[in-house]
DNA sequence: TTATACCAGGAACATGCGTTCTAGTCAAGT
DNA sequence: ACTTGACTAGAACGCATGTTCCTGGTATAA
């Protein structure tokens, strides 16, 4: 067994003691008690392992919280609770058809949910994603079976990225939005490509995007 | 107070409990013990939250770990513990370039990582990031600021996108990689693009592509 | 009515579990 | 040699906590 490089100031014992705590809550979606430690890393004294808990909360590496059983918390993890942000999947998006609606409401029954962190998507409250069908929106550099995250009530700002309804012609595009007076510029993610100039009113957007996602395989 | 339509054969009681969990376990790392349910959602009996939380059990929405503190966890929670991937980000890949080697050893120092989940990237493993610099990849409909998710050490196969330096070109390449007799076909992503075929030992694939992020704003 | 689920409350029990007390060992510093 | 600090051990204390028992209410069906 290789020694494990020591961090900062911790012994052999915190440790163990540190990685059976990470292990056993990410196991067991809660934190072990003092007893379960002792027996992991075989200490028979519960006032050890107690001993060692306070030199690692003094240490900056998890927070004890007193009288309560299985109060213990490790840093890292802090972070991580609210870092999760769970997006339900409404349906498809498609050049030929409008996008589903976002409906608070019936949210709750999507069957379909992807969890994202905030690493990806910077908010939390009213997103939702959509597949896209189709190789429609390869001008967005958007590929068949990429995954949108998109946001409802966001008011839209030129430049943003928007699915967009263009009323005559029905059907959906993802383009950078810019007004212009009257007129409502689509500017394709592709340089290489020109813009597009629509009526104001003949288009429609349908919600701001935030994140992409393409899964190989 | 609009009251909470109740979800399939669930009491308004324990419609609340089960949110009430929760949020406690996503706020404090922890699950709650049978008496700060009771007291949460207004029940003095403990018999009563335990009558509840069988009934639950029952239902599917969460499972009890006998005689353990804590012992409760929501069903969909299951998932999340497992969930989520620490990624290091280890440079940028930029056509002129190749891409930054993957060390597991130095990786540790990296200082810039990136949190996802299991709904983006399949694995857990040897993975890791490169930020996409220019718009000399939008053929593999990947932009300028996307992000590449990539494993190392997996050995490729036919289809697979990969990252590819090609040697006498001097650059770096995200396609699809066909290994066919002594050549290779790489196939841009974009459908409408013809492929490009090279000399098998003028193909040196950096790693298989698993993921592209694209955020937007 | 009776029977049967289902739901609720109060109290008590046994064990779980954090904490504390006493005591010991070992190495480094003075 | 003496002290000091870091670490370990065993045992005991007392509240926390899951569980069980007993009781009673309400709705539905026979």
């Amino acid at each position: 067994m290789a020694a494990r490089k020591a961090k900062k100031g911790l012994s052999e014992r915190q440790e163990q003691i540190l990685q059976f705590i990470r292990e056993y809550a990410r196991k067991e979606g809660r934190p072990p008690t003092v007893r379960e430690i002792g027996s992991a890393v075989g200490i028979s004294s519960t006032s050890v392992v107690d001993y060692n808990l306070n030199a690692l909360a003094k240490k900056g590496y998890l927070t004890r919280n007193p009288h309560v059983s299985r109060g213990i918390r490790i840093s890292e993890m802090l972070k991580q609770a609210t870092d999760l942000i769970t997006v339900p999947v409404l349906g498809i998006i498609h050049a030929g058809e409008l996008t589903p609606p976002f409906d608070p409401v019936t949210v709750d029954e999507s069957d379909d949910w992807l969890e994202l962190t905030q690493d990806i998507v910077p908010q939390s409250q009213n997103l939702y994603a959509l597949r896209v069908e189709g190789d429609s929106m390869i001008d967005a550099l958007v590929n068949d079976g990429d995954i949108v995250v998109m946001t409802s009530n966001e008011n839209i700002s030129n430049g943003d990225m928007v699915a967009a309804w263009i009323v005559d012609r029905e059907e959906t595009t993802l383009k950078r939005f810019y007004l212009e007076g009257e007129r409502v510029r689509l500017q394709p993610a592709n340089p290489a490509m020109a813009p597009m100039y629509f009526d104001a009113h003949n288009v429609q957007p349908q919600g701001k995007v935030v994140a992409i996602i393409r899964q190989l395989n």
